[in-house]
DNA sequence: CGGAATCCCGGTTGATACTG
DNA sequence: CAGTATCAACCGGGATTCCG
């Protein structure tokens, strides 16, 4: 059918507005999930501009600001600025932020338990269609 | 403090071998985590391509089938062909598959219990600064 | 020092059409 | 039914350069 009207229902994944894929889309990101768990793990709950882009190795300075600026917006990180010469800008999570590094530890967790099965399911299927 | 930095090691994050990012690229894509999330919650077990295309609202064949030989070759998913004319090919979570759907399920707990905070503090930041 | 603006390339995604 | 093929648009994101 056509369906029209689909499956409205609140909550449900399929929806583009919903929130499970609004939240997916955020960390899903190649940075995301990375500078959460750079913060959460930051000792002093702070961390510099720079001393992020030495702890994120690789990313770009357009990345890491774009990246925090997103986080910020959404209420994950906060941004604290020094006014001195030059400016020096201290990010850290929030408390929101630092409720997510759960979830997301989960996954990690997973990564790590489960990294080896994932990797020979892959070299096994890449060796029955070598094509 | 301020530093450990300056050389990625294996099972690190910021290591682009790292288990979590590898992870994260696979159900941070556009329709991996919807995909196991409908496969997880379909009854039989098993679905179908076309009915998968009818739950997964917006995804095109393409990328249908793509994600899910993605998923296929990290042993996530099972492929099922019955040799039937016309052919028959049902989808189905491995355990492994299913092993994810709980990390996954974490992640989507928080977006539901967090997503209006994000959308305030979204809007908050967005009255900020409207241009 | 932090970050905004610009340019640009390559992968990803979406329509559409064709096949077994 | 279940894909694959092709083409074109899109956009993430890297390098570089400029600014407060």
């Amino acid at each position: 059918m056509t369906t029209p009207a689909a499956h409205p229902s609140p909550g449900d994944l399929f929806d583009p507005a919903c929130p499970t894929r609004q939240v997916l889309d955020r960390i899903g990101g190649k940075w995301e999930s990375m500078l959460i768990k750079v913060l959460a793990d930051a000792e002093p709950g702070e961390v510099r501009f720079a001393e992020l882009r030495r702890r994120v190795t690789g990313i770009s300075q357009k990345m890491l600001s774009q990246t925090l600026r997103s986080l910020e917006r959404d209420g994950l990180v906060r941004r604290r600025v020094e006014p001195t010469v030059p400016p020096a800008v201290h990010y850290s999570l929030t408390p929101l932020g630092r409720s997510l590094d759960g979830p997301l530890a989960a996954v990690r967790a997973w990564a790590e338990r489960h990294i080896t099965a994932v990797v020979a399911a892959r070299a096994a299927y890449d060796e029955a269609s070598p094509s």
